[in-house]
DNA sequence: CATGAATGAGTGTTCATTCAT
DNA sequence: AATGAATGAACACTCATTCAT
């Protein structure tokens, strides 16, 4: 049995733990192969008291994408310096990304994996295309200071993001070392492609 | 009912519609998310014919896998011209890989969610690390012509693999739709970032 | 739906509702011509409840074979008087086994039913070869005071408990009727082969 | 292929082979653990013909169950002399048995393992009741003759017939080997009960 | 006539979800 | 509010039977 306590915090911090469970799991063994009772278990709750925080599998795994995005986001956002030069603005991004994918790697592969699947519902998407588009718009800017090729900005992010993507994905599935030296030169060729 | 053909082409004209079967609800749905049964009625087999021709769900994905990638390959290096410049040389595996990903979407999709999935057996996990190596063995030779830059070459991979498989992933999931000049532009960053 | 009383008592009542299914479909059907829905449905469970008590078909035709054989030497062991003259003794044994397979027709048919199948474990195959040496440590006493005939003690099993088991199986059968005066005129005929 | 040789005599021995492979399977595996297509392989014959020689796998199981049973009878006939003295006469029954047991188990083993299974019809049924009244006919002019008990016929059978069964099912289940001494006083035993 | 590829109902088993406690 | 036992539809897979060849 467990206390009561019903004050927000408690029931926050279980919503919290059902999610972690969650993420190590779908991270691990993908959404199909992923059992809800498995959850439970490994956030420490029944398994009915998952459906009192969400109300099935599908919205669990929308909230989730939600949470995450908006971690990766903010995590790389963090001590994004506007004012600085485009060079370091890039190597903060990159270096934030690549650390993210280091310290945070079930939510790394979880958001990978997870991409555009098929049940994941429109705030979700919502969300993806405000992230592009946010992007998109840093990305005129510095276009606009005649830093970035003047290329179609999406171009620019593919070549960036499917390089971060690639390079993490590389190092998750044991196909090569993470080492300094790769994320070092894998930033400067990106930054060899987009800049001017 | 079906024609009782025993004739060879006719066995494999089947084995080919349960591959393609598979192969479009692999990539829609995912390994775990699709069901054996769906797979027979797409392919219009009975269940149990689906058994006649593969021992079980796993030896199917990976009768695909291996079908799959070596069709990327062929059509990859189809045409491809060891004595031809460089720059040629990689615009040919770039609207090679492009091609494919377009006409073949549904192949290619399949191939980039099964990289490395749990359930790949080591004769697909042997072609997989084949292809890497291949790739290694071409990047040496060009930088040994001071073509590319003296990097990695798995830095010189992650960016260039990374860049198509984004590329390709957005056309998919209907980000931005794949412009002659989006390709064209990618190409070229691409190009500027391993080019010495 | 069913009341949802989690008492040791109630898992426990449940536990032997399947058992009883499982007891009755045995007997008459075999283990081979028996589904396990069937056996859910026979004890009013739905099919996945049976396997949160045990594991596997296999699982639980174990269990029924370790609880109907200990109940038959139960049976047959109560009131046994180890001070009783011989002919008294086999007396008793000879109605308790005859009583037993008159009230527990299902388990005296699924226990010679099942006597060393397949999928029988090694704890259900150690309890057979136990009983078999109690008894032939019991004879070998009888023996030793020379009331039983000198000869291998095998024979002597073999021909009472060959004799019982056929008497019950014309009787299940519909063969023959199982009078008081037949159970009592093989009991005697068995007597007279095996005393000296 | 296959000759087409449509003799009557082929077509018996195609039969007997179905029937022969059909004994091998039923006894190792029983009915409900042995598949049609393993028969149809064992046999050497296409699943399908099967079905031109026998409607239905139960069809089959009958068929083969009046084949065993009366071979059994025949192989112990064989040889009576019904002039001999009594127990000459046992002595002939049950070695004939015995030596039917060792020399055909697998026809042994089926013939008990499907006593009275739920898919024998009724010539199957009416066969063995045959068996049994002709026993009862014989056993009744041995009584008339002041050498058996004068008990209920049926008890002399049970105890005769059970105790041979009983010995028999012990070799095959590897219980105790079946040596020359233990038939012999297992047989003493069974006179010494049914004899005056 | 003989075949064996094809079938789909049925198998043992799992799991998302509910609901009595 | 929290639980986890219970459920039954769905899963991967098998097999008795059919029928085009």
């Amino acid at each position: 049995m467990q206390a009561r306590a019903t004050t927000p915090e408690a029931v926050e911090a279980k919503r919290e733990a059902i999610l972690d469970a969650a993420l190590a799991l779908f991270a691990e063994r993908g959404y199909h192969g992923t059992s809800v009772p498995s959850i439970a278990k490994e956030a420490g709750v029944g398994a009915g008291t998952l459906y009192r925080y969400f109300e099935a599998k599908e919205t669990l795994v929308n909230a989730l994408f939600l949470r995450e995005k908006e971690r990766v986001l903010q995590h790389v956002m963090d001590g994004f310096d506007p004012s600085a030069p485009p060079r370091d603005q890039f190597h903060h991004f990159w270096s934030r990304v690549v650390a993210y994918g280091r310290e945070r790697a079930e939510s790394f592969r979880f958001l990978e994996h997870h991409h555009h699947a098929p049940y994941l519902d429109d705030s979700s998407r919502a969300l993806e295309s405000q992230v592009r588009d946010l992007a998109a718009t840093i990305i005129a800017q510095v276009q606009a200071v005649r830093v970035f090729k003047p290329v179609d900005p999406q171009a620019l992010i593919t070549v960036v993001w499917g390089s971060v993507v690639m390079l993490m994905k590389e190092h998750y599935t044991g196909g090569c070392p993470l080492t300094d030296q790769l994320v070092q030169q894998t930033e400067d060729l990106c930054w060899e492609a987009i800049r001017l």
